[in-house]
DNA sequence: ATTGTGCATTGACCTATGGTAAGAAGTGAA
DNA sequence: TTCACTTCTTACCATAGGTCAATGCACAAT
């Protein structure tokens, strides 16, 4: 039986059926209740989540208490504090489990065997940071100038689907407002789409 | 005569006073005008900027024609679509200098060099990408929850000395809000700092 | 000196969004 | 079923920040 991480794997790195099989002892599986807590904020981990089924977000509070969320990991997402991996550091926010969940964990010694499995690891994981850091300076773009509406349609296009599925309040301190302001904008919308 | 640039690599990279002249050869020098466009946005380039002297900064528009601030970069920063180099991509944005300045540019074959010289290269690279993420992530955290005047008063802390050298209104438009807000903002300031 | 240009400040007013509170609708448990 | 709980919506008012316009200031060009 395979599984959405196995075929990840080979799509994203390119590895054979057979290198792929070799991955399955550099990683397990744990299946979360909703509410779930993976990753504490200022926690030294080394651990980096594979969605396999279920819904994950990753947040941290601001000064004045309100949650904000960084990034909702559906199926076929990752998520995790890279940095924190990499640099030695402390966590940066936490991650969550939104719906019950199952995951794939792992950490550098699976990186380290993904690395000799595949001849360019390093330059398509170098790839995928750059992505992630040109998402980040798209969201950035859009923080600094955009209005509530075009932010929340801006969501709808990167996670698709996932409007149904989440709490309104959740997507709203995803977009930096709140749950009653986004309520409005919706019904504003409505009028324009479908 | 050394340059900041030199200086830099030795530090940053942790190269001999040999290795580091060997580099001399992959990079140029360029002085440019206030007002020097160095980089266009959705151009095919492969340059990176390590500024000398002077002050750049990145930026783009948003949908309805306003300047959006990604980054600025006084003497010793760097700047540049890293991403636009690595993912063979146009460039997402603007560099272009606030002042007159002095730059060395690079390319691929001046990290391609650096590679060899340097042990730990993708490491220390790797390392740096991380950091800017976590940079970033924190600018996304203060944009949707900060005030104006928090904003405002970590952008002090970043970059030290810089209110004084940039025009009001692109601290503004790296804050994402009007001129006149950040006037406020700072009148109101006054009575507490100092 | 005069004019012009760009920038910072200020005031008056406006708008998008926040805050609060209440009710409606859905969901799950006993 | 009823109760408790959460989510979503709506209404009303408050406020941060935007918009527009006027003023003043510094500096460059003539």
């Amino acid at each position: 039986m395979s599984s959405n991480f196995q075929w990840y794997i080979k799509k994203q790195w390119g590895l054979s059926e057979e290198d792929t099989l070799k991955l399955q002892n550099f990683y397990e599986k744990r299946s979360l209740e909703k509410g779930e807590v993976l990753l504490q904020i200022e926690e030294f981990s080394n651990e980096y989540y594979f969605v396999e089924s279920g819904l994950l977000k990753s947040y941290s509070y601001s000064s004045n208490g309100k949650e904000h969320i960084l990034q909702f990991a559906p199926e076929n997402w990752l998520i995790g504090d890279l940095g924190s991996i990499h640099l030695k550091e402390r966590s940066s926010f936490y991650v969550e489990a939104i719906e019950d969940s199952l995951v794939c964990i792992f950490n550098e010694s699976f990186f380290d065997e993904l690395s000799k499995l595949c001849a360019n690891f390093r330059e398509r994981n170098e790839a995928l940071l750059h992505k992630h850091v040109r998402h980040l300076n798209h969201r950035i773009n859009l923080l600094l100038g955009a209005s509530a509406e075009e932010r929340y349609v801006d969501f709808l296009k990167l996670y698709p689907n996932l409007s149904k599925r989440v709490p309104l309040r959740l997507i709203a301190s995803y977009l930096g407002i709140t749950p009653e302001s986004l309520s409005r904008v919706r019904k504003k919308i409505a009028h324009k789409e479908f």
